[in-house]
RNA sequence: GGUACCAUAGCUCAGUUGGUAGAGCAACGGACUGAAAAUCCGUGUGUCCCUGGUUCAAUUCCAGGUGGUACCA
């Protein structure tokens, strides 16, 4: 029996989780969520997880179930989400993988390469090096260590560095030698939704939605956690905005205008990476019906 | 109703001694392999309020109109 994925996505703030629950229940299946965000317990109102109605309609995978103290990452989200969408599998013939976070849907359709998780305290050495000597210290590094990445990498764009770095440093093999540049195959057949609406519209429900959070308590959430901002899974917008204001750089106000525009910002981005995809099908965001129809033309045509 | 001042990018405003204009913010485009809601790169997007006049040439000067602000009635 042919399996099925069906990857509902889009920008924020376009109304994933609502159409996610409506197909969950049309073709009675569970969802698993590629959201980097919503997999953090601590996180509830910042990052818009479904209310607790929603999670007992439907069952959901990676939803809250990681801590925002464990090192996560994308090949952690690939290995777990692989191997829950095929226990899914068992029992149904189509899942759906609801989410934004571009990265993470790419390493379900195409897989990432495989390399350690890298140690942190090198990277650690990495940052205050950094901070001592400058980014062109560690660019000059790289050169003499792997100058094929050298050669391709944003010399720009320090995060990238530093992983290389700490790649080539642990493994004592160059960071570039990991990148196979290979399509991973999947034992079931993708189909990828898009989501999307005029701009302007996706501009004022962002807003709204950003109003919404700060009324339901989104400042009380983020003054619990102000103590651990520095936790990577804390550079999040919502969040970050509100720290700001907490260590008296910002205005209350300042900080709700940023995450309205570091959300729509945010929503761009994510727009600028699904527009490049092909093989997406795009959809206005209430257009569930047709969605159900275009998904169940797809099946029947295999 | 009268007088004064103002009208330039989505917003706040510069500026052009007359040669069709530029800052900040916002916005927009792009890259993307273990931090990805991250990180990085790039782009002025304009009927200079309207209609006449002067001039080789008007967004700029002049007149009128329209809209706005302030003050006086």
């Amino acid at each position: 029996m042919q399996k099925y994925l069906i990857i509902l996505t889009g920008p924020t703030g376009i109304g994933k989780t609502r159409t996610g629950l409506a197909l969950a229940k049309y073709f009675n299946t569970e969802i698993v969520s590629s959201d980097s965000r919503q997999i953090y317990k601590e996180l509830n109102i910042g990052t818009a997880v479904p209310d607790k109605v929603e999670l007992t309609e439907i069952k959901h995978h990676l939803i809250q179930n990681h801590s925002i103290y464990e090192n996560f990452n994308v090949s952690k989200f690939e290995n777990e989400a692989l191997s829950t969408i095929n226990s899914l599998f068992f029992h149904h013939n189509l899942v759906l993988l609801v989410g934004g976070s571009m990265l993470y849907i790419n390493a379900i359709c195409n897989g990432i390469d495989n390399m350690p998780d890298a140690d942190p305290e090198i990277r650690d050495m990495l940052k205050v090096k950094l901070e001592s000597e400058g980014l062109e210290s560690l660019r000059f590094q790289l050169k003499k260590i792997d100058p094929d990445y050298y050669n391709t990498v944003d010399l720009k764009n320090t995060n990238r560095i530093i992983h290389a770095l700490e790649i080539s440093l642990m493994t004592g093999n160059p960071y570039s030698t990991y990148l196979t540049k290979s399509k991973k195959t999947r034992p079931f057949t993708i189909i990828k939704i898009g989501l999307n609406c005029e701009r302007t519209e996706l501009h004022n429900r962002i807003n709204t939605r950003v109003d919404n959070m700060i009324n339901a308590g989104l400042e009380d959430e983020a003054r619990k956690l102000h103590h651990l901002k520095h936790l990577n899974a804390m550079n999040t917008v919502g969040y970050r905005e509100l720290f700001a204001f907490f260590d008296n750089e910002i205005s209350r106000e300042k900080a709700i205008e940023l995450i309205k525009r570091n959300t729509r910002r945010y929503a761009r981005k994510q727009l600028t990476w699904f527009r490049n995809d092909e093989e997406m099908n795009w959809f206005e965001y209430d257009q569930t019906k047709e969605i159900i129809t275009f998904i169940e033309n797809q099946i029947i045509e295999k």
